[in-house]
DNA sequence: GCCAACGTTGGC
DNA sequence: GCCAACGTTGGC
């Protein structure tokens, strides 16, 4: 993806991974928004920098818990800009080759939408044909931030 | 807690 | 530029 393609067509849809005991829908619920710092992958960070804009509609995924699934709904906030944390030296996500200049790391904004009714698992996305191109159930994805194609995430809310 | 899968690092 | 070693992710 790259700058041409920004501001162009229908929202994008996205999921994001949180692992609940550091950062969790509820918490998202609570604080209403949130800066998504510490992603440190180059995929992932692209698809923040280059894809995503304003108003963008986020899956959001809890990851390595007892039943990993998706739990909400959040909205992208802001356009991309540097992840502060790569800049301090007490945070774990600084980065010493980063600098103000060039940073390395750059974030977005998410706001919360809803909670959904009840969690949509991995389990059960993975027994729907329709959803096995997602990248989500790749075998050995890791990725933390991935795009979710328009009729997966139709197909998904009819889930619910 | 285990470990497969993957991305990154660094020696050469 | 190769690739072994290492660290991390994340399901189970």
């Amino acid at each position: 993806m790259n700058a041409e393609h920004r501001h162009s067509g229908s929202p994008r849809h996205w999921l994001m991974k949180s692992e609940p005991e550091a950062f969790s829908i509820d918490d998202l619920k609570r604080k209403r928004r949130e800066a998504w710092d510490g992603v440190r992958n180059y995929q992932a960070r692209n698809f923040m920098r280059d894809g995503m804009q304003p108003g963008d509609r986020v899956f959001f995924y809890h990851s390595n818990c007892a039943t990993p699934g998706i739990v909400g709904i959040a909205e992208v906030a802001t356009d991309a800009y540097p992840d502060p944390s790569q800049f301090d030296p007490a945070s774990r996500y600084f980065d010493p080759a980063s600098t103000r200049g060039q940073p390395r790391w750059m974030l977005v904004d998410v706001k919360f939408v809803r909670k959904l009714r009840r969690t949509i698992s991995l389990d059960e996305l993975k027994g729907h044909a329709a959803l096995l191109g997602m990248p989500l159930l790749r075998k050995g994805n890791r990725l933390s931030v991935m795009p979710v194609a328009a009729d997966e995430w139709a197909y998904i809310l009819a889930l619910e």
